[in-house]
DNA sequence: ACACAACCTGACCAATCGGTCAAGAAAATT
DNA sequence: AATTTTCTTGACCGATTGGTCAGGTTGTGT
């Protein structure tokens, strides 16, 4: 009864450390990602930070491309799922202004991850290319025809979906990745919640006004 | 007369060797530099491709982070006189349209300076911290006004001035900065001139209807 | 033609990087 | 208690990096 035959007992000291481990390290190297890019982070400094020698590092994840390809993996995750809310929804107004409600939201959680996914895409997606032309695009063509379903329903005007799409990602992403630029044209401070309110409406007000947004069925 | 007392006449071979030097380093540590970003930039790999010995490179720029500063100081320069069409507009359709215009026209001639800019402000604008808080924000302010008086003239509906540039910005650049994945999503083809102009003209629908400009004095 | 300054560059260097490894500590298994 | 497995870590290494420098070349003014 003491031993762990069974899996869902309490993890052994083993496997909580693992992943407490893994966990500080993924932290720390998403942060050092974001603030000095891929080529400029050393695994030195995320040893650092996440207060671990650095050939423990080398333990947990082999090279330093493993490493940073993990972090960008786990950002995708979380940036793909962000669209649960889209689907289902009655109408555009509903459903895109729930998906711009959940992508500022990443953007305010998650700021470094935003930064190492735009980093990454910005430096020609050198190790998630397979993902962009895959599950990304597949992804894409979902919506656009949930899209297209709304327009043709006449619940909103004849645009380009795609270019819709681009548009919502640059609007809420540009909250994390040039949250530095933001943050020094608002008195060198971080937004407040006042301020995340209503940048967060607006985006919702012009877009959903830009695009005759109908609401209800 | 065959002597250069007068500096309006042909350039002597010193000055214009130098300037083609200059050129071709810039140039070469621009793409660089949003390929591989600052720490992933290898002043050996500029040198290659500007086709010159790296120690040249070491007379013309002193240090890597010199060459660097010219490089994202250059950028800055053509990012913020995109703007003349801004003023002197009679009304935001006009104005916000052409701004539009001439930053999605950047985006597509210059991506790599924008991918510069937006990799230097993503990782906290180490070297150009002064340039925002001063020459960016006063800009920012002006145009603030500007948009805050077509609202007050009733010429356009009561939204923030503030987050409509952080929009148009956003927009804009997201065609530059996310190339790649705009061009992936394309079936890995770069954006037509066609495509271009619908990004365009979309992107200016949108936001135009979006804040309700009316056009005409 | 001469002298001076500007420009060019192969060879070199100290520093730093990602990654390795062997030897030991800690936990799990028997 | 013994043994095996997993984890930890300081010391180390080859490779690459930004930057230097001495000596040569080229252009310019006199």
């Amino acid at each position: 009864m003491t031993s762990q035959t069974r899996p869902s007992k309490r993890p052994s000291k083993r496997v909580e450390t693992r992943r407490e481990n893994e966990r500080a390290i993924l932290s720390a190297a998403e942060k050092v990602f974001a603030e000095a890019g891929f080529g400029g982070a050393t695994m030195q400094l995320i040893a650092d930070m996440a207060g671990l020698p650095k050939a423990n590092l080398h333990y947990y994840f082999a090279t330093k491309e493993d490493l940073y390809r993990r972090v960008v993996q786990d950002i995708f995750e979380i940036w793909l799922h962000a669209a649960d809310s889209f689907d289902n929804a009655p109408d555009p107004a509903t459903g895109i202004g729930a998906y711009i409600d959940a992508k500022m939201e990443i953007s305010r959680r998650h700021p470094n991850g935003s930064k190492v996914w735009a980093s990454e895409v910005m430096h020609g997606a050198p190790v998630i290319q397979d993902y962009l032309e895959n599950t990304l695009r597949d992804w894409t063509d979902g919506r656009i025809a949930v899209i297209q379903g709304w327009i043709d329903a006449g619940q909103m005007a004849p645009i380009s979906p795609r270019h819709l799409l681009y548009m919502l990602w640059a609007t809420t992403q540009h909250y994390a990745d040039f949250g530095h630029q933001v943050e020094t044209l608002n008195q060198g401070k971080p937004l407040s919640g006042a301020d995340w309110q209503v940048a967060k409406q607006q985006v919702k007000d012009i877009i959903l006004r830009g695009i005759g947004a109908v609401q209800g069925a």
